[in-house]
DNA sequence: GGCCGGGGCATTTTT
DNA sequence: TGCCCCGGCC
């Protein structure tokens, strides 16, 4: 037995071991998933498993670098840097450039990002003069990606009377027309965007049986990472690849299944026993990361869900605090509570800033945080936003290069036809694209024969767009014989990009430069490291293949900052942190009000009320405000309905947030279909709980006191009689607080 | 070609 | 409320 076998438990021994068919490794929260995904690969491997026959897919970058890394430390990096190990959409789309022409593509085919997809949707949709109100780019952009992920192509979309019904009742009814336009210009252009990068793949492997028996040959074992994630495209691919050698290992958490609104597909894990019989089932239930007490709350909260794969997950480690609740009157207060609560954790405990992570349902709540936390000077960090790659000066350069490489790409073209400035305006590139699409062809054919594609322009413009094409053509000559460097650094020298950058010296400005410069040394970097690995020849097409599937969880933050971190639940999934806040638990904005009387989208929201939770590994606090800003509005909000789901056991309850409180809590909305399981018969019976430390008797102004959280104070005014008793007391770090003496918890120190 | 202001709008986003 | 996009204007 290999030795390395020892470190694992025997659930997870179990699942590394058994490899001769289909098994589904369902593996709760922090239970050592990829540890049995990478044991599994090496255990492999280290009885002659050829690397090249196993093909192990996960959803980020990040994911397969890390489980790369890891295996190389055991069996050594020559081998495992030749295992087919990556995200879906990087090893289908290092197939489908090796198949290119078997699609009808080129091998150095572009990849479309989101934004470029959604601005040739919206070029579509203003050429066919239809009203972008109705055919709103975004809406139109997630109802292609939703189709393609679902394995329709345009043909088949314009036959589907059932889609057609839907768009014509939500009066769209030239929604397949723009689909079948979209499909056609990508393929001029000798493009895909993401969606594409499955969909093709799985009608390459549909229509060819030589390539599909190729590659099934060649993966002999399968691994899936993050299997509740998967959508209908990549099950379906799984499903092709696995043949009917079945030795396809799928690994997952349907709790943790939150990416339904992109084309997830829960189905897929849930089902997963269906489709392969004689599939094993194995379980990892033992949480490695946090207390008791807060792998007890996350179950009893995730209980509340009907659809999922019964499992009990279970720590042993320490009992932990209890999850504290926290509320405040406004979003504002709030954000000062937090953040005050850092600070003095962080004091009292001796964590780091970086012990502390708060997680929220939408971007908009960050901003209160950052302003508290700016305020006292803690450090702090926030994820997601602009990546790297999204930058306008970035994409600019990239565009070059995008337009050098393949120069067909319309939305390369498009981008710099006239930046900088040449002098050719809106309406000439009005009239190549309709000469494009008269002829069928792309922009650039257009460009390159002016005169046989009628574009009628003056000569002075012709002078122009001739200039341009001999730019773009000279960088292309020249790319023949230079590496992604040269290239590169031709493009900002010749081009003069740079040149306005420097006219003024603003920081922002300056700050461009150095992401210009960043930008030709990470270049640099590239072409050196790949130099070193033996391949001298580094084009800037690869280059582009390398970083067009690159994302911001792959650039830029420093994980070792001694920073508070700052995102959403959604990006905070994989990672871990000592201290957890989740805030804004409020009805209508955690679980979202979008999902009010959708029991589907409801149990998504406990699902990523769950994930939240499960990153805490010491302390989690969630906290609500009674008001906050919403869209522009003052608007008062009622705690969250999560905050029922969870095991009063569990929770501690903070200054006037208390049984009544809790009772007063907004029912929860009724849904005909489906009964919200309450516990609030538990919350009423559970009243031990709540320990009244003081009573008014004990207590006169002038004492000083010693409250749990806010330290030192001296009581300035005492009011109120018995349940309602209240003191006023002046804190040193906190300012003046109303504490309800049933629940203050502090002791009187003179 | 760039700047200003009004109107519309507003989850989550691994690639 | 604040951001983004578009149209109008210099």
């Amino acid at each position: 037995m290999v030795e390395f076998l020892q470190q694992l438990n025997e659930n997870q021994r179990d699942a590394v071991l058994y490899n001769e068919g289909p098994s589904l490794v369902i593996a709760g929260a922090g239970s050592g998933k990829t540890r049995v995904l990478t044991y599994k690969i090496a255990y492999l491997l280290k009885n002659g498993v050829s690397p090249y026959t196993i093909l192990a897919l996960t959803f980020t970058n990040k994911a397969a670098r890390e489980m790369k890394s890891r295996i190389a430390q055991i069996v050594g990096e020559e081998t495992a840097r030749r295992l087919w190990m990556g995200t879906f959409h990087s090893v289908f789309s290092r197939i489908l450039r090796r198949e290119a022409d078997k699609m009808g593509f080129r091998s150095d085919f572009t990849i479309y990002d989101a934004q470029d997809s959604k601005n040739l949707l919206k070029a579509i949709i203003k050429e066919k003069s239809l009203d972008d109100k109705v055919y709103k780019p975004a809406t139109v952009q997630a109802r292609i990606s939703k189709v393609k992920n679902a394995l329709i192509t345009p043909a088949l979309y314009e036959k589907d009377t059932e889609l057609l019904n839907t768009d014509n009742q939500t009066g769209k009814a030239q929604m397949s027309e723009i689909y079948t336009t979209y499909w056609n210009r990508c393929r001029t252009a000798e493009v895909m965007d993401f969606d594409d990068l499955l969909l093709y793949t799985y009608l390459l492997f549909r229509d060819h049986p030589e390539v599909i028996e190729h590659y099934r040959n060649q993966f002999r074992y399968i691994l899936v990472d993050e299997y509740q994630d998967t959508n209908s495209a990549q099950h379906e691919i799984i499903r092709q690849l696995a043949g009917n050698h079945h030795r396809v290992c799928v690994v997952g958490d349907d709790a943790q299944s939150i990416y339904s609104f992109r084309g997830a597909n829960i189905g897929n894990i849930l089902n997963f026993q269906n489709m392969y019989p004689e599939s094993k089932l194995f379980k990892l239930e033992q949480n490695y990361r946090s207390t008791q007490t807060i792998v007890n709350a996350a179950n009893s909260l995730i209980e509340k869900n009907r659809e999922q794969i019964p499992k009990r997950v279970y720590s042993e480690n320490t009992v932990g605090e209890k999850l504290q609740v926290l509320s405040a009157y406004s979003d504002y207060e709030e954000g000062y509570q937090v953040a005050m609560q850092i600070a003095q954790i962080r004091m009292l405990h001796k964590y780091e800033y970086k012990d502390f992570a708060i997680l929220y349902r939408t971007n908009a709540q960050s901003r209160v945080f950052e302003e508290a936390l700016r305020k006292i000077n803690i450090p702090y960090q926030i994820y997601g936003g602009l990546s790297f790659y999204q930058r306008k000066e970035i994409k600019d350069i990239i565009a070059y290069m995008r337009l050098i490489a393949n120069p067909n790409d319309e939305e390369a073209f498009k981008r710099i036809l006239n930046y900088p400035a040449r002098g050719i305006g809106a309406t000439t590139l009005d009239k190549i694209v309709k000469a494009a699409n008269l002829y069928g062809v792309s922009l650039w054919e257009v460009l390159s024969n002016p005169i046989d594609y009628n574009l009628g322009v003056n000569s002075g413009t012709a002078t122009k767009l001739a200039g341009f094409h001999r730019l773009i053509s000279g960088f292309i000559e020249d790319n023949l014989t230079q590496n992604a460097y040269e290239t590169g650094h031709a493009i900002v020298q010749r081009v003069g990009l740079l040149n306005e950058l420097y006219e003024n010296k603003t920081p922002e400005e300056l700050s461009r430069v150095q992401n210009v410069n960043e930008l030709i040394n990470s270049l640099y970097g590239f072409v050196s490291t790949r130099m070193e690995e033996g391949n001298p020849d580094i084009k800037i097409r690869d280059f582009l293949a390398e970083i067009s599937l690159l994302t911001d969880q792959d650039v830029g933050k420093d994980e070792n900052a001694d920073r508070v971190s700052m995102m959403t639940v959604h990006s905070a999934k994989g990672l871990e942190f000592k201290n957890v806040f989740v805030v804004g638990l409020e009805e209508d904005l955690f679980p979202s009000e979008r999902s009010r009387g959708n029991y589907k989208e409801l149990e998504e929201e406990r699902r990523l009320f769950y994930v939240a939770i499960t990153r805490a590994r010491e302390n989690a606090f969630l906290t609500y405000s009674k008001s906050r800003f919403h869209n522009g509005q003052f608007r008062q909000s009622a705690p969250s309905r999560f905050l029922k789901d969870i095991d009063r056991q569990y929770l501690k309850f903070s200054e006037e947030m208390n049984v009544s409180a809790v009772e007063r809590m907004q029912a929860p909305a009724r849904n005909p279909a489906y009964t919200e399981p309450s516990n609030l018969s538990r919350i009423k019976s559970d009243e031990s709980n709540l320990v009244t430390y003081q009573s008014i008797g004990d207590l006169s102004v002038g004492n000083t006191i010693r409250h749990e959280r806010f330290g030192l104070g001296k009581v300035i005014e005492l009011t109120g009689e018995k349940d309602n008793a209240k003191a006023k007391v002046e804190f040193e770090s906190f300012g003046s607080k109303q504490l309800l003496l049933k629940f203050a918890k502090f002791e009187i120190i003179d």
